[in-house]
RNA sequence: GGCGGUGUGGCGGAAUUGGUAGACGCAGCGGACUUAAAAUCCGCCGGGUAACUCCGUACCGGUUCGACUCCGGUCACCGCCACCA
């Protein structure tokens, strides 16, 4: 044993051992209670960087942690391979996607293995492998067989120059972010995954998960959005030229607020509902803006930011109740998405209502009231605002001092509240539950409607119009329809030579890959081009760590045993989809008798990001510019705050922006493999370990490395005089 | 607007169920070694005081023999979601 500690000396010759002893390969052991470590598998961008460090660093040390305690640990590693990274490094340097992908993958292989973490890699699985996604398009035909996974027409953003769908992402204010162009919503017939058939289920089960931080079980619940209320239906008898029944003569609308029933002024439908589209055949201003609505992304984030706006259809319904006309107006602010793309407008008691009315002057009508004034009597006058007459209601307050009344200059919250039905016939003096109650009998008698729950979760579309995904084993022929492909020809391989330039999917400029022939009927048919979401990759990867080996079927009697996954680590930002729909496959697996279990991840832990300090300069004119930290240096007062920074090149003052997430536009970011070939792998791990707990933000510090590897240096010490002084110690 | 979280020295943060507040690290100060520097090592390091049995865990109040910890209220910050009818 030496006297100096050199990490860069030591490390590879114990990492050699442990990959020649093969020292981490997990094998399954009944005897042994299981512990089943995860981390998020990484995409293969080209490097690692410092969160990849932090999320193995803390999976390795629960790990080891679980080892020590004799349990039988797994801890896999893969690659989630496919995706839209690819495809533009592919169109800037002229390179297959293909052959990126593995590159990087064999580069950030070896960077992970030099952080020494104990990974099993005899399990290693990459998401790009046709031995990986076979299973994808298997199953997913399984999913079609049961009814789970459908074809249906659904919304897009469509580049019209490059002629290919964009993701939100890519859609910036309105146009493509590559062309410029002006971006349309177009129809395209898509396959989706029945998610919304495990709403409850997935709902409910959240409090079977006590491992798993309060904020992602909020964040799953707020995201699946159960909300229980009335569907009703406004009746008409307006007709389509043909002479039909629009809708059969039904406008549906979702309430939470039956109670309010009474206080319909008007209906409120989506720009691409029936019942607009229809009006605008005669109204060409109409169809105007609904095409004007159209405009734009499909993101709802944004739609909440714009100005309510709507236009008259001039048609009417007829309230279920009253049997009173109600006109029907277009409103950009109702969703067509959530629940029948139309909504009764209760102005006197909803804020969008209100707003809305009192932009075009539409009528409103209050019919609830504070509890408080229940069983007292009010005075019904009017008021005069905006020259029109509006109906208010007014009491004498308890000590009569004051008088409470409705005016309607200005929404107050409090008109939304639960409180007494008045002015509203039989359901006067009830209360919010009861009026419910009896409006939803009512119409439920008069087969108009009935109690609903609604979910703001929408069912999963997986189908990308992208080149480097899974393919849809699917092939679509004149006479038999969309058949899909035999289950002795999975898998329907990607073929890897493909260069994308930007302009929509190669696939379909290649007959090789698209000309095929009808399983059914053997005539010349055309195979689907369009490839898998990623997250479908990404949503059982987990299970299949535990039969990585198995070239006959998707999972076997090892992921039984494996299975749940007792700890998994991971970004916060993956809180929502890629848990959620993991759940869901897991599920879709176990109805279909696949695997045994249900809930897949029994922990978990969403790492902090890693931060660092943020230092630009503003020129008068042009773009900020930012500086690495490693260039910078601080000027610290007597008490060791820093005051000030320069840029050690030429010595002038910069500004000092605080700490933020590593990134490359703020040029913050450290290279860990800098720190390992400077530091080792063991001082990076004490100091990330060290510097924060795991669950919080992490902030970078040059000096705190410093203390780690003084720390090392220390225990390197103590070990080495111990040797020197034990007679017998062989320690070296 | 809804939901979730967090407030402790100059800084990152400890404090297992309510029992010595500030572990450990960073920065700072003093010292040793050195011709000098780096590296390394030792000591000090919340505030106040001549001193202490003083004050101090965002703020106000409560429970308790005892509160960073439990309860009620206030303030501030962060995150996610959001015309969801």
């Amino acid at each position: 044993m030496q006297e100096r500690y050199e990490p860069n000396l030591i490390e590879p010759i114990a990492q050699r051992y442990w990959n020649e002893q093969r020292s981490f390969a997990a094998k399954e052991d009944a005897s042994k209670e299981k512990y089943y470590c995860l981390s998020m598998f990484p995409y293969p961008s080209g490097r690692l960087h410092m969160g990849h460090v932090r999320n193995y660093t803390i999976g390795d040390v629960i790990s080891r942690f679980m080892r020590m305690q004799g349990k039988n640990v797994l801890q896999p590693m893969g690659w989630d391979a496919f995706g839209l990274p690819a495809e533009n490094a592919a169109m800037m340097n002229s390179v297959p996607p293909a052959k990126w992908t593995y590159d990087n993958i064999a580069y950030m292989k070896k960077q992970l293995q030099s952080l020494g973490l104990a990974i099993d890699w005899d399990r290693e699985v990459a998401t790009c492998k046709p031995e990986y996604y076979r299973w994808n398009q298997w199953f997913f035909l399984r999913m079609l067989e049961a009814g789970i996974a459908y074809k249906k027409t659904g919304t897009v953003n469509w580049d019209p120059v490059d002629q290919t769908v964009l993701a939100n992402e890519q859609v910036v204010d309105g146009r493509g972010w590559r062309t410029g162009a002006l971006v349309e919503k177009r129809e395209i017939p898509m396959y989706y995954l029945r998610i919304t058939q495990y709403a409850d289920d997935l709902l409910q089960a959240l409090d079977t998960l006590p491992g798993w931080p309060d904020r992602v079980r909020a964040m799953q619940a707020n995201w699946i959005g159960k909300s229980v209320g009335v569907r009703f239906a406004f009746t008409h008898d307006i007709k389509d030229s043909s002479g039909k029944l629009i809708g059969d003569g039904k406008l549906y609308v979702f309430t939470t607020r039956a109670d309010t029933i009474m206080g319909v002024t008007y209906c409120a439908v989506a720009a691409e509902h029936p019942l607009a589209l229809h009006a605008a055949q005669s109204n060409p201003q109409l169809a105007a803006f609904i095409e004007e609505c159209k405009q734009g992304t499909a993101q709802e984030a944004e739609l909440a930011q714009q100005e309510k706006k709507g236009m008259d259809t001039g048609l009417f319904v007829t309230h279920p109740l009253t049997k009173e006309p109600v006109p029907v107006w277009v409103a950009n602010y109702v969703l067509m998405g959530y629940g029948d793309g139309a909504v009764m407008a209760v102005p006197a008691h909803d804020e969008r209502d209100f707003e809305f009315a009192k932009k075009y002057k539409l009528p409103l009508k209050p019919v609830v009231v504070p509890r408080s004034w229940k069983g007292r009597q009010f005075e019904e006058s009017t008021e005069v605002l905006d020259g029109l007459a509006r109906p208010s209601l007014k009491i004498q307050d308890e000590k009569n001092l004051d008088e409470f009344y409705f005016n309607w200059n200005n929404w107050v919250p409090r008109l939304a509240e639960h409180g007494i039905c008045v002015k509203s016939g039989k359901y006067d003096d009830m209360d919010y539950d009861e009026a419910i109650d009896a409006i939803a009998a009512d119409l439920k008698e008069k087969s108009l409607g009935d109690k609903q729950t609604q979910w703001r979760l929408r069912d999963w579309g997986i189908s990308r119009q992208r080149y480097w995904g899974c393919p849809i084993p699917i092939i679509h022929c004149d006479a038999c329809g969309d058949v899909p492909v035999p289950d002795d020809q999975l898998p329907v391989v990607l073929p890897e030579d493909k260069v994308p330039d930007g302009s929509g999917n190669p696939l379909n400029k290649d007959p090789s890959f698209y000309e095929c022939a009808c399983p059914k009927c053997g005539k010349k048919a055309r195979r689907e081009t369009d490839t898998m979401d990623t997250f479908v990759d990404s949503s059982w990867y987990f299970l299949r760590y535990a039969c990585a080996d198995n070239s006959k079927a998707m999972v076997d009697a090892r992921v039984n045993y494996w299975l749940p996954v007792d700890q998994y680590i991971g970004g916060i930002e993956h809180a929502i989809l890629h848990l959620l729909y993991s759940r869901f496959w897991t599920r879709a697996m176990r109805d279909l008798k696949l695997v045994k279990v249900e809930e897949p991840f029994t922990n978990l832990l969403t790492q902090g990001m890693v931060l660092n300090d943020i230092y630009f300069r503003k020129p008068a004119a042009g773009r900020i510019q930012y500086f690495n930290p490693s260039e910078i240096d601080v000027k610290l007062d007597d008490k060791g705050k820093p005051v000030g920074a320069v840029l050690r090149s030429d010595g002038q003052p910069v500004e000092m922006g605080g700490m933020g997430t590593m990134s490359k536009s703020k040029n913050n970011g450290v290279d860990p493999q800098k720190l390992v070939d400077e530091f080792g792998a063991d001082t990076a791990r004490l100091f990330m370990m060290f510097a924060a707990p795991p669950e919080q933000t992490l902030e970078w510090s040059d000096e705190g490395v410093q203390g780690a590897f003084r720390f090392m240096k220390r225990l390197w010490r103590s070990v080495y005089e111990h040797v020197n002084a034990g007679p017998t110690s062989k320690l070296d």
